[in-house]
DNA sequence: CAATTTGTTGGTAAACATTTG
DNA sequence: ACAAATGTTTACCAACAAATT
């Protein structure tokens, strides 16, 4: 390419020159985090190739190299070898999904769980805190769970085809807590992990926290596609892979058994740390047909099974298990403590309480129940299309066309009164072309409201 | 030095150069961490300076730089420029201090706050299920604490010199979880943290964990020294500062109000993030004479200052405050909901009703009486040093001579009951000469087993 | 399928900064 | 005060690898 090209063929980043300072590299970067977070350059934007810029900027390319890795490695722009540098999707903006409830807007964004069960939980709070040993649950003991709330931890997730003992279970503070143990235990700055294209946003969040970068997967309707796995693995380096088999969020898709297989040679080869997100265990075990067994068991000396307890029994008492194989127990337990010292032994109390009891049981199917309500009620609005995702999923996930600016739209619907997230949201690299919405069916204060919502968008869309 | 003097003056360390594979400089950090963790390079071994090792193995010195660099952000080795590479005085083993009981043994080791105040608690506790709000503990609402608690916890601060709203506080599950959402939010893997020559080991850890670098300064009987703190600052890029200021952990020094504001200055001129652990406060405020505030207020834009309330009031419950400038809010909230999406809400009403009630203050005077018990027991055994250190702290510091295994004399004092740390694990950077031992005083089960505890430890120091 | 474009990786060289003697 | 030893930083070059055309 000619030099002097650059007004025929105008580079869609032109930096000045004269701004660049010593050292160059992270001068150079600062300039381009500027530019993207004050909206210059758009998400998706194409940067100019590390050559052209040298060039350009009359610098050695890898110097280039090193200002596109920083950004990259704060989440701000993506590479992709072959094709350029691009603005990243969710560059200018946090993707997390919080619970803050703003004022008269009915909520189809955060994923709830029908907090309507929760007097059976108050009742049991409140047996619970007669106890003989209560003070037993105030001091600094047994700090990844005391023997008999594992057991019956152990207990609960039998029916979900988990199997394990004592020393490979912990119990942590809440599902995204077990997330954030796992990735400080077990990865470094730097390193990879394989998730589907569409995947949970405070994932990615909590991944970009831990500067670990994602590594997207195509999948079909049985989830991951094991060769393009394999085939990400004998190109980059990866260090581990985060599935959600039992129903992906945002996708709703459920994994069949012999995918988990495959899927499992695959990790297994390549000694791929597995990190299973099994949230919605309740809602698949003994319900699926084709439910065979989480993928824990199929890799157990690699795997972190992560079953929590907020959308099965209740969101406020913050408790999930960890079931992990003997190489990653001393780490494992080695991050808890950094991170939490110990779990609330209250919370989990009650938790084990509402197990032992059966009270949990009856949650849970209360819970099933009012999933399919809303599941039935999202159909009279959007056709279910058959065979594809988990039929009792908290949240639907909804093809859109012709809806381009993600932000416009979300912001568009909230005025109309709704919440809902857009697919940009989850995708953990580089965009499609495809578009979707996320539909939380599980967080309206009545089904009601939910109608409401569902009407509202419905007219919206059309 | 002539390339063929290897022989008189050997290497510490010649890894075979037959054993190197491409890229050299994973291969030769890997070397490096094996014969490290296999015991073969002792901690404080100084290895081979970069060039000479260079010319042994026939690479470019800065090859090397590299492979040093990786061991030293594990933790494994450090570097002082014009001295040279040592083996880290923790290199093979985790420093962690929990609370997992050995049987049979006075523990000296871990801290803990005297339990037998929980019978208080519990009453509360058993209170605190028949409010008649209960059930909106139970939901995802108010990730950073209920408004009702926030209030209880700006009131119980207040007497420890904080003042702040609503919106620049969040209850998060104890101090260790507000270090890591501190770290975790307003810090970047290769940042530097300064610290004092001895701090708190689980902070250390919790470092580790995050890739960031610790760089001890020196202080004197009132804290850290300004000047120190400055000139490193004018050498490094330095991004934060963490201190105890009512109360270092291990030291017991507690700083002098001049100090606080000779460092602020310093603080505020390099534009250091503070992070202020007050875990002590409740010891401190309204006790020590020279007592006017904690640092928070010298630099409210650029500190968290966080105070638990696992050794005020209850260890069991996982509460502790964190208090921030506007500054600081989105990061913190984000990196709040990334680790752990919300606290137990459960956990902090029993904290707020504590404190509401006044048996907080209760509990408090009570452990204060127990601290002054437990320190008069300990001058009975081991000299207190007029004006040094806090005179009620949970916490000795004994200065040890001619007892250079650490390892070694706490394997020896835990072979005859008792368990205590070494100053090694309190170290955040090179080693030191001087040698101590911390003495917890708060976690026997009774003034008797203390007492057995300090006999056995005088004895065998004799 | 070969050539081209584009990003990645690993080793090198030079200038720099700090500590020690 | 200065020289030597030692670690640090930044830029560059060359070989490589993947994707596109």
């Amino acid at each position: 390419m000619p030099v002097n090209s650059f007004d025929n063929y105008p580079m869609s980043w032109k930096p000045d020159k004269n701004a660049l300072k010593r050292p160059f590299y992270k001068s150079l970067a600062s300039l381009l985090e500027q530019d993207i977070t004050n909206g210059f350059l758009a998400p998706g934007t194409k940067l100019p190739p590390q050559r052209e810029l040298a060039d350009f900027l009359d610098l050695n390319f890898t110097t280039i190299t090193r200002s596109y890795k920083m950004c990259e490695v704060k989440g701000l722009i993506y590479a992709v070898t072959g094709s350029g540098t691009f603005v990243a999707p969710n560059a200018t903006r946090s993707i997390t999904i919080s619970a803050d409830k703003t004022a008269n807007s009915i909520d189809l964004g955060f994923v709830a769980s029908f907090e309507q069960t929760n007097d059976i939980v108050s009742e049991t709070l409140q047996k619970t805190v007669n106890k003989s040993y209560l003070e037993q649950l105030l001091n600094y003991n047994d700090p990844t769970g005391i023997p008999h709330q594992k057991t019956a931890a152990l207990n609960w997730m039998e029916s979900f085809g988990i199997h394990a003992d004592q020393e490979h279970i912990a119990i942590v503070s809440g599902a995204q807590n077990a997330l954030a143990v796992a990735l400080a235990a077990l990865f470094e700055p730097g390193n990879r992990i394989a998730t589907d294209l569409y995947t949970y946003s405070n994932f990615i969040e909590l991944a970009k926290m831990f500067h670990i970068k994602l590594v997207p997967i195509h999948g079909d309707q049985f989830g991951m596609l094991p060769d393009e796995l394999e085939k990400q693995c004998c190109q980059t380096n990866i260090d581990g892979i985060f599935l959600m088999p039992s129903c992906n969020n945002p996708t709703t898709i459920m994994m069949s058994d012999i995918r988990k297989q495959e899927l499992a040679a695959v990790i297994r080869k390549h000694r791929l740390i597995l990190i299973e997100d099994d949230i919605h265990a309740f809602l698949t075990a003994g319900i699926i047909s084709d439910y065979r067994q989480p993928m824990f068991h199929l890799l157990p000396e690699q795997s972190v099974y992560i079953c929590g307890t907020s959308k099965s029994i209740c969101s406020g008492l913050r408790v999930a298990y960890m079931v992990y194989g003997e190489t990653l127990r001393e780490k494992i337990s080695q991050a808890i403590f950094n991170i939490n010292v110990k779990t609330s032994s209250f919370d989990a109390e009650v938790i084990t309480e509402l197990i032992l009891s059966g009270k949990a049981h009856e949650i849970v199917s209360h819970k099933k129940r009012l999933a399919q309500t809303a599941n039935d009620i999202y159909s009279e609005y959007f056709p279910l299309r058959k065979d594809v995702g988990h039929p009792l999923s908290l949240y639907r996930w909804l093809p859109i066309k012709g809806h381009n600016d993600a932000l416009q739209l979300e912001t568009d619907l909230k005025r109309r009164g709704i919440r809902v997230f857009h697919s940009n949201r989850f995708q953990s690299g580089q965009t499609t072309p495809d578009m979707y919405l996320r539909i939380a069916l599980s967080s309206t204060n009545s089904f009601d409201e939910l109608k409401i919502g569902l009407g509202i968008l419905k007219q919206y869309l059309n």
